[in-house]
DNA sequence: CTGTTAGCGCGTTCAA
DNA sequence: TTGAACGCGCTAACAG
């Protein structure tokens, strides 16, 4: 466009990307002409010339996640604050599909990138190590990656939730998860089976690995509570793995918590809505936001600090779904009665 | 790069391009040095050249509606196979945002934009209104637009679930609707009204508009629900809404089905997997998804075809969540016994 | 098969 | 202030 319609033709770069010094006459010819030739400027050729990105790439590996949804709209708020836009990329979960979506961000010239693994993201890794972007890793990580990290603290919380159950009474928990690539789901296990240790209940630990879809959690579940001495209690290492669970519940027509308990990794909205509602552990979206954008924002300021490794505290969100724990009506000799009391989570230092 | 590490450079191009015409020998010899140097294509360069995009823009409304992610993840399989990759950029709801993020999408280049308006998108079809790329509007569209559409027949399916809940003997149903600037919203308050009048119920009609967000629908049914004559029976236009009626019935201490029955709008997975499950309106993701694609490459192809707008049928998923009516105990004269019989959605001709 | 050259649309100098 | 020229990293067309 340019001087075809206006006048000129470096001054119209000038008035479109806001410089000062060109005269209001002028100014108003290409906008006119800009308008009258539903001109769009080449974001393109703008970025490639002026070597200065204006987006951030962010990499999730599922949005079926009410966390990771929540994490997106947060970061957005962010960037846009700071003038950058989001180049969102979605890995569903598949490493190869990861892989590709961080080329992809990356041969688009992000000024930075946000990215939280899948499971199995070590070719994710490998792709990032010689690249020169500021990084920020986020929630799926360990400290091994020489990045900035925020995280939340998994291990910490699955022992919260545990100690949770026992409280209540419960023995035979079982904790469900989808899988052991992902740095987080193992330390939800560490967590679980130390409390587990600790209360001198190894012996009923039960771990079981059952896949990323929810269709493989509620197989798993299903087999679980058709056992002949079913847990009393569920814990869930996420949302996937809730929803499979809670179908399984529900088909095997138990009752939420009366015949098994059940506590979940990942907060969502639904959780709170019905009832019973569901006790879960809540991550602190705002603040692991917060904490990711202030991390990228100083290295996009170039500021070259050490690298730093946050780590974010969960909170238990206790509804109905846990509840006191009852043996369930089996032949076996009742209820050894050596009932514990009901109680809170316990309290910790901090 | 190039040149400096291999040995040419107009035929580096052509090897990082996959062409044929390049020996063996040479090949190893780019490869190995883009491998050593940790070369990255420039994208933006590119396709600034080829004038060949690679990417669609798709601009969707809401992350936190789970058809939507679930239309996004279809689309994203479509383009994948296709070629071609996803510039996904998220609305949030609020049409200002929606026009930057057009904006910016076509900013980039696309080859072609799937647009899923937001409320109040007039500012959006603006925006697009002398656009040249190959656009495709979904979901919330009427008819009114030049472009292809693929939308579900809300009217019809409002009709549906209002006769359900008729056929269960509900006279007072009330339908929660988030915002009517929205023209699915529209249609939906139309079909439930049609439904009401035909059944000579239009005295009890009540459309109640709540905004946007989970919080003013809660309000909304609370009030809604502590009225003297409350509905027996709620109808929500949306999940966010029936997110918040949920929470509302929740807290007024009733019981699904037996004290208010709820019909929903936009199915979501935790809907079937809870006792009651959520009876609800289940839109055809894949279809959708399908056809949307359909019609975008064909527009890629430059087969310039005659407009065509798709309306595909959603279907009722009736679970626990809606049941016979059963007036509230009140102090009113009880019953007035003209319970009508339980019975599924009446048949219709296609 | 290979190297050379021009130019995609824009931002940025510099001279006018 | 303004316009002309140059080049960002790459592809395409051509000449060797």
């Amino acid at each position: 466009m340019a001087n075809a319609a206006g006048v000129s033709l470096g001054t119209a770069s000038k008035v479109l990307a806001g410089a000062a010094n060109v005269s209001e006459a002028r100014r108003r010819l290409v906008w006119e002409a800009a308008r009258r030739l539903g001109y769009r400027r080449n974001a393109l050729a703008a970025e490639l010339r002026s070597n200065r990105p204006t987006s951030i790439g962010l990499v999730v590996p599922d949005l079926t996640n009410s966390f990771f949804i929540e994490l997106v709209c947060a970061l957005e708020d962010h960037a846009e604050k700071a003038g950058y836009r989001l180049l969102l990329a979605h890995a569903q979960e598949d490493p190869e599909r990861e892989v590709e979506r961080i080329r992809f961000v990356l041969s688009r010239q992000v000024a930075g990138m946000i990215l939280i693994p899948c499971h199995g993201y070590q070719h994710a890794i490998d792709e990032l190590r010689e690249c020169d972007v500021p990084l920020v890793m986020a929630d799926r990580v360990d400290n091994t990656f020489p990045a900035n990290t925020v995280t939340t603290d998994s291990r910490r919380a699955a022992v919260d939730g545990t100690r949770h159950l026992i409280a209540l009474g419960h023995r035979r928990i079982a904790f469900i998860v989808n899988a052991l690539d992902i740095v987080n789901s193992r330390e939800r296990v560490d967590g679980y089976l130390d409390a587990m240790r600790r209360a001198g209940l190894e012996r009923f630990a039960r771990v079981v690995v059952c896949g990323m879809t929810d269709a493989e959690s509620y197989a798993a579940t299903l087999s679980l509570l058709s056992e002949r001495e079913r847990p009393t209690a569920l814990f869930t290492g996420a949302s996937v793995a809730t929803l499979g669970a809670l179908r399984a519940i529900r088909d095997a027509e138990l009752r939420l918590p009366d015949d098994v308990s059940l506590l979940s990794f990942d907060d969502a909205p639904w959780m709170s809505v019905l009832r019973p509602g569901i006790s879960s552990i809540h991550q602190p979206v705002e603040a692991v936001g917060r904490a990711i954008w202030n991390l990228l924002h100083k290295q996009l300021d170039g500021e070259t600090s050490e690298i730093v490794h946050l780590r974010m505290r969960a909170e238990l969100r206790l509804r109905e779904s846990t509840g006191v724990a009852r043996e369930p009506s089996s032949p076996d000799t009742a209820s050894t009665s050596e009932s514990a009391p009901v109680s809170s989570v316990p309290a910790e230092r901090a």
